[in-house]
RNA sequence: GGCACCAUAGCCAAGCGGUAAGGCAGAGGUCUGCAAAACCUUUAUUCCCCGGUUCGAUUCCGGGUGGUGCCUCCA
């Protein structure tokens, strides 16, 4: 598989540590807050690379992190009224309810910042030992941007370029504008915990080091995040964790394009973001995973309403031919005939161009082409009864594919309203006596009551609108 | 100032050296009592502009134009 390296500004061949194990680590949400479109499309595309990862047989290692002290979350439990691990623990768990909704799979492990506060720290003392890191007078530990000449390798800047860059930092406790916080002192009323040179809490950049080091080693294959994070949250992890072990830190960085709202960036800041929780209230989150998913990853992609909207137009032609297929699965099957056999030999090409096209750095919209290809000819096909064979081929293809791809995951509601069922025994008795008034008159009554009616041969169903 | 990215139909979006996938929306047709779904046909003489390389460029190179991002918390 071929997968676009930051560091390397190609496209690579991904070729794990260990065969067959692929460890990634994911930066998460900092947990003070409702996360918005553009904080799901990372979730949403690290998710379908583990996915795809896994459908290949790779045993996947799949972390992705919680910052659960930082000084929105300070500010916030102040706001609140509440303490600090309350604010983590209620946004961790509305994390998981749109999460959820969105069909992404739980990581292999969840790690949070407050609960390897000893692997920091001991990272830090690594780093002071070593003369890459200093304490401040004020309880702050800084990282010494000077000592480790290859920063700046994963943004592609100089070190003298982003010096001129920089704005003034206020503080006076660093020795070099440059200089980032590793450990930040203790202030009255915050969260804190003893450490050699006082008492303080992490600073964000050294958790996901810490973190994903402790889980998956000092060397892994894959970082992922948003492309935001290349600086300087990841240049700082490369430059804090290599010179802390000497060993080379992630193999492969991964960056997603930003979500944005007429050509620009959605973000918390510019206060042009639209919560996931709120678009719940309106779409079904499947619609926006697949509108998430119906660019590649890297591109930016504007979001609206009318783009669900036609996601979820486009979506729909999916569900029908899942529920097609079906039906056909559910049939008596003739025995088969070269018809079949050619359709078989059809739905592997189909599942070879599209293994092909998630191979080439998990380009989904062309995946998705690929899919929707599949399902004209899948039903076209099944337009007539064919062989138990064939229709198993196809029926394998398509699991696959929405599996990864995480969508189609809800089952089928079969459960109708006895009205809604009368209504529909009634119709059936007025077009068998040719009362075509009474007949539309009722199709008008179920589609009222949200249901829509779809004649077939076998009979009239109904379907949630 | 430094470092990157993007520009393909009404709306999205692949393709990235061999003559424009796919979806939504629109139009016509088959099926249907009428619909819906499905299927078929149709919708870019052309890929922001100008040069260059090449037998051949949407695809490579150079120069423009327009837009975006990072360099400060941010997915």
């Amino acid at each position: 598989m071929q997968i676009y390296n930051t560091m390397t500004r190609r496209k690579e061949e991904l070729v794990p540590l260990t065969p067959g194990v692929i460890r990634m680590y994911v930066c998460g949400p900092t947990v003070y807050n409702f996360f918005h479109i553009g904080n799901a499309r990372p979730f949403v595309v690290f998710d379908t690379l583990r996915r795809y990862l896994e459908y290949k047989g790779f045993n996947v290692v799949f972390a992705q992190n919680f910052t659960d002290i930082d000084d929105k979350l300070i500010r916030r439990a102040g706001e609140e009224g509440i303490t600090v691990p309350e604010v983590a623990e209620r946004y961790i768990q509305e994390y998981y309810t749109d999460a959820d909704a969105l069909g992404v799979e739980r990581s292999s492990v969840n790690p949070r910042a407050t609960e390897h506060i000893g692997e920091i720290v001991a990272l830090v003392q690594t780093l002071i030992d070593k003369g890459h890191a200093y304490a401040a007078d004020n309880g702050d530990v800084y990282f010494s941007v000077r000592s480790y000449p290859a920063y700046g390798k994963l943004s592609g800047q100089s070190i003298e370029d982003l010096e001129s860059g920089a704005r003034i930092d206020p503080t006076e406790h660093k020795r070099d504008p440059l200089d980032f916080a590793l450990w930040k002192g203790a202030k009255p009323g915050e969260p804190s915990w003893e450490t050699p040179w006082g008492r303080g809490r992490p600073g964000w950049h050294i958790e996901c080091s810490a973190m994903s080091m402790n889980i998956l080693g000092e060397t892994f294959d894959i970082h992922a995040g948003g492309q935001d994070l290349v600086f300087p949250h990841h240049e700082n992890e490369i430059a804090q964790s290599e010179a802390a072990t000497g060993k080379p830190f992630a193999r492969y960085w991964m960056h997603n394009g930003y979500i944005n709202i007429n050509n620009e960036k959605m973000s918390k800041s510019l206060g042009n973001f639209m919560l996931v929780r709120d678009i719940a209230k309106e779409f079904d989150l499947e619609a926006v995973r697949f509108f998430l998913l119906s660019a590649q990853y890297r591109n930016p992609v504007n979001f609206s309403r009318e783009l669900v909207e036609q996601a979820d137009a486009a979506l729909l032609r999916i569900r029908n031919a899942r529920e097609r297929l079906d039906e056909a699965l559910a049939k008596p099957a003739p025995s088969s005939t070269a018809e079949d056999e050619a359709f078989i030999a059809s739905v592997a090409e189909f599942r070879g161009r599209w293994e092909e096209a998630m191979e080439d750095d998990l380009n989904t919209a062309d995946a998705i082409g690929v899919l929707f290809d599949f399902t004209r000819a899948a039903n076209g096909f099944i337009s007539e009864p064919r062989g138990e064979a064939s229709l198993r081929a196809a029926d394998a293809l398509l699991r696959d594919v929405c599996s990864v791809m995480g969508i189609l995951r809800h089952k089928k509601e079969e459960a109708f309203p006895k009205e809604a069922l009368d209504l529909l025994e009634e119709r059936k008795a007025a077009r068998a006596a040719k009362n075509w008034a009474r007949a539309d008159e009722i199709r008008e009554a179920l589609k009222a009551m949200g249901f829509a009616v779809e004649d077939g041969k076998e009979g009239a169903k109904l379907k949630r609108l």
